[in-house]
DNA sequence: CTGAAAGCGCTTACAG
DNA sequence: CTGAAAGCGCTTACAG
């Protein structure tokens, strides 16, 4: 028999079995120009029989498209990343393209060694906050790289579609919970990583609408950590500060927060509110259990998928994304539990 | 100046600017075969002049190999995930090769669908339990494709290397601190997710090693659920079964087990020992904290690649890698804390 | 040590 | 609707 092969079947075996040219045989592949049913039938059974599977990279030599996309993050962890990626395979399956992951993991990167990621091996790519620095972002963008930033907002000028989340309205409705809710008026903003200078306006926009004043000592801007964040609260504990309220831009901080509020002998939700964001695991398990909020983060991952197979596909793509957070009442922001907290936990299980 | 281009750099462009052929080129990237150090620098000159990258395909439809390892998994998510994964990238990254990763979600492996991940477009696969059915492992590894599994054994008579932990001493240690340190006698055995025989191996040893008889009607086997195992419990109780401590296959079935002896009066660990595996994020959380086995899965990771690197360069492996897996004594076993309960978690920060 | 040339396995105008 | 042929950008024997 003339068509068994020791060697992994090509067009040019699917071709000679059907009968036809491969050129015939790759229309039927790529479905890109008509081809008589009946040709394409005898085709699809010579695949079938032969298991054939199409080199994927004689495909993207040819095609001049790699099929492929990629996703660079800093590194890989955080209590975001599992439905991040979640989101991200899953729109990747969904719209047919592979999916290339690698980390940059604080190296710079170095354009004189060999890429990763980039054109050579991807038609576009998810590149998380902090993965790369802004000088790599623009050159990709000036070569017209598609590109879809998650997490972040692009250089100045610079017209890169983006997907973040709703941080101003809902860090806005917490702060909002607090003055409403829990009659807070001395609230500190302790703001969070990068990206959240829209925090900020929530955070003002909140106590404007209530007639509350600003009081700039009360904030500590930009990145923070979870023990600077607990030597804030120290200092102005110790300096008379009066504040009834935390909101923190993650619930980490919010747990040191916590720690050093109850080891100065204060009363948390009694004395002090505390706040968080993210809706990390552990949140659930503080004492008291944290009040904070959901990032949708699988979403996240998909509708990046999506903007940037938009972008591949039809050249544009949305300018930003911006996907609703949800606000988890708990019960450090002073509220009552709904129900008696119950074992055990619903989390996922290792298998 | 006719070297600059308006589409992306090839290896023709370097070799013409550098004054030699493309095949010394390819040399100075492969590294294949001496280049004289000054045809040499020129060529690196070349090549950082133009910020030449070699498209991936050509190089892999040229050399027949992809240089790209695959991951296959049933879904993204549970404890281990992440950890594992960030083993497998740097694995991957260290070792040169770029990963793939996809998810096989419960659709039945189809062989007439374009596979996602395969000999096509990997040099081999990096095989989670339960992605792919043991069909389809038989025919990868009679096709000589390299694989190694994670987690997982492999059929009988197929040498495929695995990378798992040491399921057996590490139960049996277990097992034996419930025994001489809190002499327990009535040890239930909650079995695990499938592969757990070497589990109840370990199980079985402790008792006899201790002269304690074993008593099957404490024992359930196989894949075992949260619920199931609560029930089970509840049943027990009922029924007088009398024991004196739990050994479960997962923290998430360790704690519906904690949650169905304190609805029943019991106390842990006062009346009953209760210990996991796994040692879940949540576990130090329960009430009491769990006493459970820290699985390295970082370490399975790394090692699962160099394996299959191995394979795919040497053309063999080690049959299988056991890593050592370690207790965490917590107090559901009975033990008393080390160090008072501090706040705040020292868990990974989201940002 | 180096070059000319074949070949990897596809896709895609170009004809017909 | 279909085929012949060029070409994608490399690597690798084969000569020299």
């Amino acid at each position: 028999m003339s068509s068994s092969l020791n060697h992994p079947p090509t067009i040019a075996d699917v071709a000679y079995k059907a009968g036809v040219s491969i050129a015939t045989v790759s229309r039927v592949l790529t479905g890109s120009c008509p081809v008589l049913p009946e040709t394409a039938e005898s085709v699809r059974a010579a695949i079938a029989e032969l298991k054939y599977v199409p080199r994927a990279a004689a495909r993207v030599l040819a095609s001049h498209r790699t099929n492929t996309i990629g996703l660079l993050m800093p590194d890989i962890g955080g209590a975001f990343f599992t439905p991040m990626l979640r989101g991200v395979e899953a729109g990747a399956r969904e719209e047919g393209f592979d999916l290339l992951i690698h980390t940059t993991q604080s190296k710079p990167f170095d354009n004189l060694q060999r890429k990763p990621l980039g054109e050579h091996n991807t038609d576009g790519l998810l590149v998380l906050r902090d993965s790369i620095d802004e000088e790599e972002i623009r050159r990709l963008y000036a070569a017209g790289f598609p590109l879809v930033l998650i997490y972040d907002s692009p250089p100045e000028n610079v017209g890169i579609p983006f997907v973040e989340i709703e941080n101003k309205s809902s860090t806005q409705k917490l702060v909002e919970h607090l003055i409403d809710i829990h009659a807070r008026k001395r609230i500190v903003f302790l703001g969070g990583p990068t990206g959240a200078d829209p925090r900020e306006e929530g955070y003002r926009e909140a106590l404007q609408g209530r007639d509350i004043p600003i009081d700039s000592s009360l904030m500590i801007k930009g990145e923070i950590d979870e023990n600077p964040a607990a030597r804030a609260i120290h200092h102005w504990l110790m300096g008379k500060t009066e504040f009834d309220a935390v909101f923190t831009g993650d619930d980490q901080v919010a747990s040191g927060v916590l720690h050093a509020l109850q080891e100065a002998g204060k009363r948390v939700p009694e004395d002090v509110s505390v706040v968080g964001f993210n809706d990390a695991p552990f949140s659930q398990y503080l004492i008291p259990p944290l009040t904070t909020i959901h990032v949708p983060d699988e979403q996240v991952g998909l509708e990046a998928v999506r903007q940037l197979t938009l972008l591949i596909r039809n050249g544009h793509a949305d300018d930003k994304v911006l996907l609703p957070a949800e606000l988890v009442i708990r019960q450090s922001c002073g509220c009552q539990p709904e129900h008696p907290h119950t074992f055990p936990p619903q989390l996922q299980s290792r298998s």
